[in-house]
RNA sequence: GUCCCCGUAGCUCAAUGGAUAGAGCCCCGACCUUCUAAGUCGGUGAUAGAGGUUCGAUUCCUCUCGGGGACACCA
């Protein structure tokens, strides 16, 4: 909030300086933590690259910029240092008011009122229902989930949803091969097909049919079969914390008739065409976001290929009032990007107003052997499984550290022993330190005043804890940007990096000091709503106790 | 063959083109009569390789090596 002020108030002392000088002004201007070793909260490193422009050297630019930058409020004397930065430091009653801010109304810290609120209906998961769903499953609905929860803690209108692929082929596959598994429980001879779902799943799926169910065929069967999967699927979501605002069936789009629309309307812009028999969207005929080769919609025997009621997804989505679409995809989708990039393109939406996060495989071990996952054994490892050996906060959080284009590794050895390899207990342990402290004031102090004197918290421990809450809304910020929670569950690792250091070195329930322990004990109510917060935003839950 | 992603400490991962590349785990050595030792303090240790762009490259470009994934009138 404090920094966010500032930054604002320079940036328009820059541009009018810039513009005294005949220089460019550059185009953003956001501050960037200063480094460890550095006394100062933030710089700018435009010296650096504003002197050669102006034919001088960067640390004589550096000290006029910081002359034009004097008395910004908040920050003290702005210095200018080799090479050529222009660094800043908050001041202590600026910090202080900070703090008082955040823990007047917590849900509201370093929210921009002036905020221009996107609109961004975000897509992940979209598993097929034929199976349970898989632990990479559980990386993309962290990264929707807790993307979502951010932005909306922004201030933007954020939607979630997922696509359920319940069209016909796949259900009837579906079907078949739970069908056979009936049939074999009731000692009669049937083989699941061979391109079917060998997975074990299907047994107890056959087992748990109705009596009725002898009598079925396999569409009754791919019904039975997928709702059940389906109801599956929304007990993990809902297990893991993930609340989507609406499951869209494709077969809603076939109902409404929004395919053949979808593709008359396509049509009538003349993206379409005909050729060996199949109907082919020319989308490597785009100016923007061109594929690299045409794709077909109908097939040439008459049936829609996945991509068209795709297409009128996304449609439906715009027409429901959305500006902008995410959607979040394993990395075994990638190759579809610039076919749905197309697609925008194709129903006259801005490329901007589509964003794709692919993200990579989460590669499984046991120690140190690798988990072989073969689709057609139907061995897999199932989300559900994880989190109820290790718990929902340990997998979104490991999940929420890591960016969506790591190849990372999933040790089921290691998140089973629920060690410390896993930092949500040292980020959980913040809090519930702090929760501690507070039950204990109670006790030696008594009265609760909230009230406090910020000149009291003298210590560097308590000047780095009081400055890295200054930066929560730029964590929040920075995972907006790049569409990432993982810079805010770093954010929340550093942050409790400085609690611990803080809690031995300085005492805060003292009835001697009554004074200090105030100010101690309204420092640590701040990191503790930050914390709870950011938890909460991750989708993990900031305990009491541990 | 084409395309996408990755290669950072012994391990798992960070770092909007900026300053001395950060954490955690492991290992070694210290800290609990005082608000929770799931913690703190100290020690060891890294940008795959070669060029290029730049005042400055882990970051951008090219190539090489290595790993993962995708290349249907499948979904």
């Amino acid at each position: 909030m404090i920094i966010e002020r500032v930054q604002r108030e320079a940036a328009s002392r820059l541009k009018a300086w810039a513009q005294g000088q005949g220089v460019e002004a550059p185009r953003h201007f956001t501050f960037a933590p200063a480094p460890a070793h550095v006394p100062a909260d933030f710089s700018l490193p435009w010296p650096l690259s504003l002197a050669k422009a102006m034919g001088r050297k960067p640390l004589e630019v550096a000290a006029q910029l910081a002359e034009a930058l004097r008395d910004l409020g908040g920050v003290e004397t702005p210095q200018a240092v080799a090479p050529g930065f222009v660094n800043f430091k908050l001041r202590p009653e600026a910090l202080a008011e900070n703090l008082r801010a955040l823990l007047a109304k917590p849900g509201e810290y370093g929210r921009d009122p002036d905020v221009a609120a996107r609109s961004l209906l975000i897509e992940f998961v979209s598993a097929n229902p034929t199976g349970p769903l898989h632990l990479a499953s559980g990386r993309g609905a962290t990264l929707g989930d807790s993307l979502a929860k951010i932005l909306r803690r922004i201030g933007h209108k954020v939607g979630c949803e997922c696509y359920i692929n319940d069209g016909g082929a796949r259900a009837e596959l579906l079907g078949r091969s739970a069908q056979a598994r009936y049939l074999q429980l009731q000692g009669k001879p049937a083989e699941v097909p061979t391109d079917g779902y060998q997975g074990e799943y299907l047994k107890e799926v056959a087992a748990a049919a109705p009596p009725e169910a002898a009598g079925w065929d396999e569409h009754a069967w791919g019904r039975y079969a997928m709702e059940l999967m389906l109801a599956s699927h929304k007990a993990d979501m809902d297990a893991f914390g993930v609340a989507f605002d609406r499951w869209f069936r494709e077969s809603e789009l076939y109902a409404s008739k929004a395919v053949e629309s979808t593709l008359d309307y396509l049509r009538k812009r003349g993206m379409v065409y005909e050729k060996e028999g199949a109907v082919w969207l020319g989308t490597s005929q785009l100016e923007a976001g061109a594929d690299d080769k045409d794709r077909v919609l109908v097939k040439s025997d008459g049936n829609p290929t996945y991509f068209l009621p795709d297409i009128a997804y996304h449609k439906n989505k715009f027409d429901r009032g959305w500006t902008e679409l995410v959607d979040i995809w394993g990395a075994d989708h990638h190759g579809y990007v610039p076919r749905m990039r197309a697609a925008i393109a194709a129903l006259c939406r801005p490329p901007e107003y589509f964003h794709a996060i692919i993200h990579q495989l989460v590669h499984l071990y046991r120690g140190t052997t690798a988990v072989k996952m073969s689709k057609r054994a139907g061995e897999f490892v199932t989300l559900r499984e994880v989190v109820e050996e290790v718990g929902r906060d340990a997998c979104r959080f490991f999940f929420a550290l890591r960016t969506a284009n790591s190849h990372m590794n999933f040790d089921l050895e290691l998140a089973k022993k629920q060690s410390q390899e896993n930092p949500v207990y040292y980020v959980q342990y913040v809090h519930a330190r702090i929760c501690s402290i507070f039950r204990e004031a109670e006790k030696v102090l008594g009265e609760k005043r909230a009230e406090f004197d910020a000149a009291m918290l003298r210590s560097p421990e308590e000047r780095a804890l009081l400055a890295k809450t200054a930066w929560f809304p730029a964590a929040l910020r920075s995972c907006e940007a790049e569409l990432s929670p993982h810079f805010l569950a770093n954010y929340l690792l550093e942050l409790a990096g400085l609690f611990h250091p803080f809690y031995e070195k300085c005492r805060v329930v003292d009835a001697v000091q009554a004074e200090l322990s105030r100010a101690r004990l309204a420092l640590c109510g701040g990191v503790r709503a930050v914390i709870a917060e950011g938890l909460g935003l991750l989708g993990v839950s900031a305990p009491e106790r541990m």
